[in-house]
DNA sequence: GTTCAATTGCTGACGTGTCAACAACCGTAG
DNA sequence: CTACGGTTGTTGACACGTCAGCAATTGAAC
């Protein structure tokens, strides 16, 4: 691999504005997110307990559901009961789980973020694709995870 | 702002796999930079500086031409610093100012990376494109750049 | 020259994410 | 029952990014 392939220039030109879109978004999201007192960490962990059944989880499940590890949803938890958006108390059926329940006042600052939240995810986003776009990049972003999930651990480019 | 209109079926599957999207290019990214013992943020401030004349840039522009604050290049030129990726010294035109330079080591480091990293962004996004997908993805994230980049202080839904 | 706002870079405090290590517990094999 | 590997959640150490505040310097106004 002395000599790789190196972009042209539109391919650059894409991933460049790739990386603006992503910094983009993320600047609007948490943005508006913040003035509704939340991260975005915060909404990853708020939404599925709101929609779950009593607003609670195991931690374990909760967290496969979200992406995370045990010690970042741990560390994470720790400070949202802090600031008394969760509660914490010991699974029944197994003594190594924690159940995650919603407090009232974290109930109430996800359902005050939330519209807000899914409107700028439209104004940012949505609302700049039409019809065929939204199938377009439904489509790439399911391509590129699968491709690179199944490709996680086997390698590519050169000899195997 | 009630009763906003939530994602229909289609809109939340892009939505997740957009998002899904970004977590597997980061974790593809990182992973290969950190092979070659180098975070993503490293990456950001040693391609700009290899590709500079001499290899010395101010830190200015260095963070102008990246995006970052000033704070966040001092915190991390220090560290990068102390790791003999890259030295600083004062500016001679402008006694408030700081040189930041490629070390030998910076520069062997960016060298040892920059094909894999290449080949990574290639590997995991530009082959899952065709041609015209190129070319729409470039146009979505150049129009999403745009729209939120002039309506950055000016307001959206309600009335003007 | 003096004054003053703007620029530049640095720092400390704080919240965050990752890594390695740990303790407690479960299920099963014997 | 005992032993043991796997699971679950937590913690401490560390690197990172943001924020507010600071000191030094510059350039322009006077």
């Amino acid at each position: 691999m002395t000599e790789p392939r190196w972009l042209d220039r539109d391919e650059e030109r894409m991933w460049l504005a790739f990386l603006r879109m992503r910094r983009t978004l993320d600047v609007a999201i948490d943005g508006q997110l913040a003035e509704a007192g939340l991260s975005a960490a915060d909404y990853d962990v708020l939404a599925p307990l709101s929609e779950s059944d009593g607003q609670v989880l195991r931690v374990r499940d909760l967290a496969a559901g979200i992406g995370w590890d045990r010690s970042r949803i741990a560390h994470h938890l720790r400070r949202m009961e802090q600031r008394g958006l969760v509660a914490r108390s010991g699974c029944r059926t197994d003594g190594r789980g924690t159940m995650v329940r919603l407090t009232e006042q974290g109930r109430a600052m996800i359902t005050a973020a939330a519209p807000g939240h899914v409107a700028t995810v439209r104004r940012v986003l949505l609302d700049q694709l039409d019809p065929d776009d939204l199938v377009r990049l439904t489509a790439i972003a399911e391509r590129v995870v699968d491709v690179a999930g199944s490709a996680g651990t086997a390698r590519t480019g050169g000899p195997t």
